[in-house]
DNA sequence: TGTACATCAGTGAACGCGCGTTCACTGATGTAC
DNA sequence: TGTACATCAGTGAACGCGCGTTCACTGATGTAC
């Protein structure tokens, strides 16, 4: 742990979100449930009691982590689906697997992170969650990319309805049981594999 | 919290197993997390130094409830296809569904147990994993459940490589997903359907 | 059958720790006049 | 331009807590003779 900050001025300008980046990172390092208020106000160098003026509990800004890193999720999966423009079935195809990576390797690069959105989060029972299908960003772009692949014939039909539950649940499934020490890495080629071959997706 | 048990002899008998039921129980009702080894003691009636007896430390402890807890899933999914006996393709398909909703079925009952052995054991890094592929009891049973269906003509031969995988992760994902409330209940059945479908189960 | 003794299961007090949260406060800021 | 004052961001000490683990101990047990 590195020595707490000491700041020029009694103000700090922006505690808040200086708070919501030290707890962000301190979640990647160790989990959100290592996480303590009082280590993340030492890191940002202002007293334990400083926190409550911005947020209400531990659990506050713990949520706020959460949601921050759902959205650099989707932001992530949404850089990675721009390095593959095109209209085609093959662009098409290309999108479907640089999403199922996205989110594999944004969940390998932190694994806390996924944990933390995904996971159980133990000491917060009410962080609220979204329901990925109704919300999120995330579903959204893997709506669209398998509408583009059916548009482009490269879906099975009768699979249509059922391409995102599929999709999600195995691209997740996988994620978690490598991360978790479950299945080994190069596991996750082999299921986007199948998935693909399953789905029908680029079968000509 | 119940009132600390009081024993009538000064030896316990077997605290080992006393203290292991207890641990999985707590976990199941809070969370591995939050179990805490004078707890265990507590509810067992003995006081917090005795449990190092048996246990080196706390870890060794939930390492043990995880490694009892994969086996309970191991049953329960032998428990399921007991109820699927026969030989042909029709049973084959039921016993695939039985041994996705057992999986499913269980972590539903107790979400703390699928989250101590699946999820990020948060407190203990070192609690030794077991690579399903390779060791698991529930892993074999998957396979040859795929086994059977690809002997018996219901699962596409081209997707057989791919077939253990695929299913593992997409169950393993439906159901945390679910747990943890990023899908609604009635996904799953959807994601069965999905999968029988896109593995080519039982369509003639 | 009786006794000495080794064994070891379980005790209880203590260690040092870090935690979330509260509270009365003080220091800096900027605005109204 | 200067001053009074309201505002509120940040302080620091304290609260009460439960935790994992250690340690010297004591009580029960069973075995060897």
């Amino acid at each position: 742990m590195a020595m707490p900050k000491v700041r020029e001025t009694y103000h700090h300008g922006d505690l808040e979100s200086a708070l919501l980046d030290a707890a962000t990172k301190m979640v990647g390092a160790d989990g959100a449930e290592h996480l303590s208020l009082r280590a993340v106000a030492a890191e940002v160098g202002v007293s334990p009691s400083a926190a409550y003026h911005y947020y209400q509990e531990k659990d506050s800004l713990i949520s706020c982590v959460g949601a921050r890193l759902f959205e650099e999720l989707a932001d992530f999966q949404e850089q990675a689906l721009l390095k593959v423009p095109g209209k085609g079935a093959r662009a098409a195809r290309a999108r479907f697997r640089a999403l199922g990576r996205a989110y594999f390797e944004w969940a390998s690069m932190e694994p806390n992170f996924f944990r933390l959105i995904f996971g159980c989060y133990c000491s917060a029972d009410e962080v609220e969650v979204e329901v990925l299908r109704d919300n999120s960003r995330a579903w959204r772009l893997l709506q669209t990319c398998l509408e583009d692949l059916y548009r482009t014939g490269g879906l099975i039909p009768a699979l249509r309805p059922y391409a995102e539950i599929l999709t999600w649940s195995a691209v997740h499934g996988a994620t978690a049981l490598i991360i978790e020490g479950h299945l080994p890495k190069d596991s996750f080629e082999s299921l986007l594999d199948g998935l693909e071959r399953s789905l029908g997706i680029g079968i000509k």
